[in-house]
DNA sequence: CAAAAGTATGACGGTTTCGTGACAATCGGA
DNA sequence: TCCGATTGTCACGAAACCGTCATACTTTTG
């Protein structure tokens, strides 16, 4: 945690009481100081101020976001719309009007957290009520397991190891046939086979569904 | 966007004014309707009041969190921080005290939105209400699917990897098309129909803008 | 102010792309 | 060997898309 935050006395007593929740904190009296300090070591939430001397709190924003995706926090005494949407835009995920009751605060940063931490999560595959075990090689549908030919089955294991992106013909061929070319209709003919088994509505695609012009994505 | 919400005045200027910000608004009246709207067809976000008729706000927010991670943001009268703790505690991402200037909302949701769709695995190009995702084939407007054809995605795409940077005509033909040579006014066919559907007034382009006598930018 | 250059947009025919049913070849277990 | 399951090919209709052109509009130039 790193607080960059120039009036002395708020500064510290932020620290102490982020400290006495159990944050490790380290404290900046300037927007440089904190850049420099995020960039020896960086931190892995961000307490900014928005009136600093020099470089101001929106820029102090930017140059955290250009860095990186650290949660950036700000805490001003400024309550009008116009700063709040600027810090935003900045790049701030979270703004705090002063005095900053320390409950509220720590209950913001672990909202913000469970946020940021959701995405370093590890690749499921897990879509909705479809279940894909490449290892086990079987596939559930709201529980029930779903007879898959070899083809279907590793048709759905490829979209399913990339989940939500688009993977082209040609890429299917080569990754689950080992065709380097080939007639492309081959992959529509077995994304058609396997929505029949997979699919409520076959006719209307929710899981499989085709990008036109570019290929075929498993949807989460 | 869900909106759940007992008191109709408010439910219903919530509802214009985030109409009127471009989002697409489903409005629930108790945090029963509003769960069953959620599983009928989760919405992208949800905002929800905390004062409600039989199942609070902090109950309905333990409902939607046991079904999926969708961001969810507090818009309440009460400005205890017991209250805000507490909803935060039960998931929500953001709490606004009312009344809520409808800017500032709009921004925290752009930035939550933001923190969201980093988790997505999928790399995001972001121009404020506008995203753009290459790999998945995807672009998002206010959360909104898109729908692009092949070509105006690869137009939007090579205008956001330039992102602020004019591209010509010429650089635009040969990167999107591979046409080393060719008519240029096809590239303005394209970026009109692309206009038709990205721009809030397609007349008075704010995202894709002409630079005269150069080519388009896309602007952040 | 008029002409020229540059840009926007609607319409339209030809082309591409997609989904699907039919069918023959191949595979694999009994 | 036999037979059903699986696979790859083909052809066709429907829908979506693309590029061209003509025209109208806007800005710059002379």
């Amino acid at each position: 945690m790193l607080v960059i935050e120039d009036d002395d006395r708020i500064r510290l007593s932020l620290t102490l009481a982020l400290e006495d929740e159990g944050y490790g904190v380290r404290a900046a009296a300037t927007a440089e100081d904190g850049l420099a300090a995020y960039r020896e070591d960086p931190a892995d939430t961000v307490l900014v101020d928005l009136m600093l001397p020099g470089l101001d709190g929106y820029d102090c924003i930017r140059g955290l976001r250009r860095d990186g995706d650290v949660p950036i926090v700000v805490v001003s005494a400024r309550n009008d719309t116009h700063d709040i949407v600027a810090a935003l835009e900045a790049g701030a995920d979270d703004y705090l009007i002063k005095p900053v009751a320390i409950k509220e605060l720590t209950a913001r940063l672990r909202a913000l957290r469970r946020r940021a931490r959701a995405g370093a999560s590890v690749p499921t595959l897990t879509f909705g009520d479809l279940e894909v075990r490449p290892l086990a090689g079987e596939v559930l549908l709201r529980g029930e397991p779903v007879a898959l030919t070899r083809t279907e089955f590793r048709l759905l294991c490829e979209l399913a190891e990339h989940q939500g992106q688009v993977l082209s013909r040609q890429q299917l061929l080569s990754r689950v046939w080992e065709y380097d070319f080939g007639d492309e209709r081959l992959v529509d003919v077995h994304i058609g086979r396997l929505r029949q088994k997979i699919e409520d509505e076959p006719g209307t695609p929710r899981r499989v569904v085709t990008a036109r012009g570019l290929g075929y994505k498993l949807l989460r």
